[in-house]
DNA sequence: AATTTATGTAGTAAACTTACGAAAATTATA
DNA sequence: TATAATTTTCGTAAGTTTACTACATAAATT
């Protein structure tokens, strides 16, 4: 709920609108690029309804006026969010599905960063912080998520490492105790597996971390739950976005154990760059 | 190649205009934002020049008239807001770096869309739908997109693996040749063991696809190259966000490679989702 | 001096807003 | 429950602003 975007603000309003403003709202979230260029009439005259209750409905969304309106809403359109049917279909060529997933990644990614709790982030850079060691288990595509946590969180000079082994995790997970971390991935949260890991993890005294669905069982167990609500992916065509919102949730934790840690700590990260730098061909210009 | 900022395109332009255009220019790059809230009056007063020539530089600058370039000023000025300056402090604290980590992400990420060659992204598809068998390699973070894209791509019934060992990837690449693919993943391309890797595949008839940076050694062996240019992360504090590039076109490439395959093949990619049904608890309600 | 280019004036069309009143919905009252 | 009173919702019509076009004049160039 924080700096929202206008689209997700009508789209959040709609049952409070009335009947003629709510017809407004749905023309524009229907084409929200093609209402910034229309006039008043046309918009009014595409939902149905007289001119000034298209003024009254941009007022109501704190704009001056019709105009206002439409600049509002063509900012809140760059800055990512494209809603309206951009799913892929089975005609499209090239040019046009290559947008249209860039555009669905980008929606989810800006969904997650005006809707993901501060106060949790927080919480689990504690933990994090506070770990003697870090596991981070994931299956499928999570546990590629996994592995590249693995990757960011070594360079905290921690005992940090990933599993996509499901005996693996089951072992460790027996065998973890106070002070250790286990990280679940898992973007529908209900795998069976994986949730059986987590509470052997969590009988054992281990602080239990998910990054998955809300109100999912493995959610329910957790100690902490940083909530991914990603629209379910039904369109054969369209890729599970979840993934990368996870690995972004998880740059946006590291980045806040680097600065917990504070400005001593660069040096490493910097030595840890540097180590790579003799296995590159040099960049000429 | 795609369309630069509005704002730097005025200022460019800028000393071939006439004396009266140049004048609206100059308002108008006084204070960009004002000018998306004026009316074309205001603004003709403010430039000292008649509303006709403020009529004009707009259709000179691709605009349909003047408000239609208002709307693309705005647009502008938001994109370009966001750019600037979002990088990470060391005093911020979660409600800051939050979403700074995910607006970069955004970013880099709306900047590939519009950049993206959509030949090439063809010509990739077509490598990959014609390829008898495809490597996925990849080292480090990379390796993490390497293992993601084999999780993509065994969807499509073929050989598909990825490696993130240096010894495996080496001995693989000697023995394959005309029909397989290799497709290589990394951020700078300037891996000394990768590029090697890509030399001994090329040498020997395969395919070489780069998932890389232009210009690098990677892209210059490589069969066709899908070019990421993404900044290069000075800041310490900023994750690397070529990954996630990385992971999207990915995707893309996968969803040319189903849309190719057509219709008939729908039911197989259902029967693998489906296959998962039964490792998960339902979900109630 | 002729021609081209640049700029402004004035009129017009379009777009937007406001004021007001009718209709609909809601609440209160009999 | 029906009816009246009140509030809310909505459209008509008029007014106002805004933007555009055609034309004319001024400036610059040839």
């Amino acid at each position: 709920m924080h700096s929202q975007n206008l689209i997700n603000i009508i789209a959040d309003q709609l049952p409070e609108l009335n009947k003629s403003e709510s017809k407004v709202a749905r023309v524009i979230l229907a084409d929200p690029d093609r209402a910034t260029s229309s006039s008043i009439a046309a918009l009014a005259k595409a939902a149905d309804v007289s001119e000034p209750s298209v003024n009254r409905f941009c007022k109501r969304f704190n704009a001056a006026g019709f105009p206002d309106f439409k600049l509002k809403l063509a900012k809140a359109l760059v800055s990512g969010v494209r809603f309206v049917n951009r799913n892929v279909d089975p005609g499209d060529d090239v040019t046009s599905y290559t947008p249209k997933i860039f555009d669905s990644t980008i929606n989810n990614l800006a969904m997650v960063r005006d809707r993901i709790s501060h106060d949790i982030v927080n919480q689990v850079v504690d933990k994090l912080i506070q770990a003697k060691r870090i596991y981070f288990f994931g299956l499928g595509a999570s546990g590629s998520v996994a592995r590249d946590a693995e990757n960011k969180f070594f360079r905290f000079n921690l005992p940090v490492s990933f599993h996509d082994d499901v005996l693996m995790q089951r072992m460790l997970a027996s065998t973890g105790g106070t002070g250790d971390v286990f990280f679940f991935i898992s973007h529908t949260g209900r795998t069976k597996e994986v949730v059986e890991v987590a509470e052997i993890a969590k009988a054992n005294g281990s602080t239990v971390i998910g990054l998955t669905a809300p109100d999912s069982p493995l959610a329910n167990i957790s100690s902490v739950t940083l909530d991914v609500e990603v629209p379910e992916n039904t369109d054969e065509y369209m890729p599970m976005t979840s993934r990368i919102v996870h690995l972004v949730i998880l740059d946006v934790l590291a980045t806040g154990v680097t600065l917990r840690r504070g400005p001593d700590f660069l040096p490493h990260l910097e030595k840890i760059k540097n180590s790579l730098k003799s296995t590159r061909y040099v960049k000429e210009s």
